[in-house]
DNA sequence: TCCATATTTCGAGATTTATCGAATCGTTGG
DNA sequence: CCAACGATTCGATAAATCTCGAAATATGGA
């Protein structure tokens, strides 16, 4: 992961509605969840919603597709794995984790 | 950690300048580095590596100590564990890294 | 004490970011 | 076709951030 994208990762998820935002994300796994219900969950007006999530998009670290009339936006595992793997390697000595250690959605947790 | 705090050490390293020099200082592990040398190194004038040095400390991502004239700063590798680890549980749907892969300097990586 | 060094604080300006109502753009159902 | 729905874009405003020279603070040596 090249460092201005990592910069960019981080800047997204360095704001309290973005990291909530993306933290429900990856509970929801692939289904992802639709920007109205996003902008409900955390009380934000949806126009507001919407600009953190074209951040969180143009990080790379959500995916959206229409589903009828709906928005529907879900984390980027691969993203995620790629920030972690820059800080782990940067940041923190080199200490990589274990090959499996890889960003899942939460409900892959268990049987991962 | 908390949430708070998570932000803030997020915004810390969602710069530049800032995530460089936390660079340096993870290389350069409990020995650090002088604030006027990370500005040299960075070329960056010394009164704005000092507002970003500030960031970083504000984020408990940096300790820094007096050595005769100069103020050396340091990686706080317990706070980068602590970062870590919340983006692992909240944002990686809980796979957790195994236990010796915690945050270490770099000169000890291949001792660990 | 006086000067040089190392760093921080102050202050001002430029840039970026966050907020959110109103208007706009796709989609669906009647 | 048209009204309602879901979401984004636009526009203006407020707030935070970045930058960096000049001034201030602290330390050490002559």
């Amino acid at each position: 992961m090249q460092p201005d994208r990592v910069i960019r990762a981080l800047s997204a998820l360095a704001q309290e509605h973005r990291l909530a935002a993306f933290r429900l994300l990856v509970q929801a796994g692939e289904q992802g969840v639709a920007a109205g219900l996003l902008a409900e969950k955390l009380e934000v007006p949806p126009s507001s919603m919407s600009f953190h999530l074209a951040q969180l998009a143009n990080a790379g670290l959500v995916t959206q597709r229409r589903e009828s009339r709906s928005i529907i936006y879900s984390a980027d595992y691969a993203a995620m794995n790629g920030l972690m793997g820059y800080l782990t390697e940067n940041c923190c000595g080199g200490m990589s984790c274990s090959e499996d250690a890889a960003c899942l959605p939460t409900e892959q947790r268990k049987s991962a």
